[in-house]
DNA sequence: AAAGATTGATGCATCAATCTTC
DNA sequence: GAAGATTGATGCATCAATCTTT
């Protein structure tokens, strides 16, 4: 109950830290060496892909990947840019289409994705610990 | 051992993430806001308070940042002209020394980052599973 | 040459201000 | 006016290229 933390505190601290970047990193690596997509560009892809159907307005887009319209929009120009995705004026808003390239990158990226996510975090979570860890992990986030 | 992940693995994947990212957030939202140090200049300036007692060489503080050298030099010249440190020529090397106000504001920033990690990761973690979240921590970050 | 450091370019996140369209 | 979207500015991360000093 002191003003600083304990040496275990600290610890328990920096594990943390470190163990949240390092499993971030990983995945992130993985699926953009070989795909080119960073994070955020999987994120749009894959919602793109699967709640639109190919098409989305921007406005759903943004809410689901829970961006304010601003970062979205700056976003989307760099996609544009790279031929992964097109905007088209639509009633009362912006259609993002996914283009060919925006298909096959994350048709790659995928199954790229799972396997990073298990091999880096999944795979190290034990059995039996797995519903301490679910609670401690949901308390944690809400 | 599906090309993708399930239901239950999908879940997980997003509860780490949600959780890394809010605790993250939260603690550098809370020392931000009373102190205006972001979490890179809460470590730059402990360290050089810490370590160099007020003064550090600059690839010294890069080592124990785990940083390269330009992300430093870039950050070092944001915080230069915000008055929290001054770079001073040294032998075979530039000495980072902390100003008056950097170290008002880190004085600040210490009680108040560790209430926040409390708060926001230790106050959460229950006694009897601490072991094993340090263990899992520990492999997922080594 | 080699180590230490800086710089410029690009991508990404956030905020405030603006523009557009209904 | 209000919702949807864009733009510009700033901070931060990373890479490659450069400069400096020994």
């Amino acid at each position: 109950v002191d003003d600083l933390l304990s040496e275990a505190e600290t610890e328990l601290w920096h594990l943390w830290r470190q163990a949240a970047e390092a499993v971030r990193g990983r995945i992130a690596e993985e699926v953009g060496a070989v795909t080119g997509l960073s994070d955020p560009d999987f994120g749009v892809l894959t919602r793109v892909a699967e709640l639109g159907c190919g098409s989305l307005r921007q406005n759903e887009l943004a809410a689901s990947m829970g961006w304010h319209r601003s970062r979205l929009s700056h976003h989307l120009t760099r996609m544009e840019q790279r031929g992964l995705v097109e905007r088209r004026p639509s009633e009362g808003g912006v259609e993002v289409v996914i283009t060919g390239d925006g298909r096959g990158a994350v048709a790659k990226a995928r199954p790229l994705h799972a396997a990073a996510v298990r091999r880096h975090l999944l795979d190290w979570i034990p059995a039996d610990s797995a519903a301490d860890f679910r609670a401690l992990l949901t308390r944690l986030g809400s």
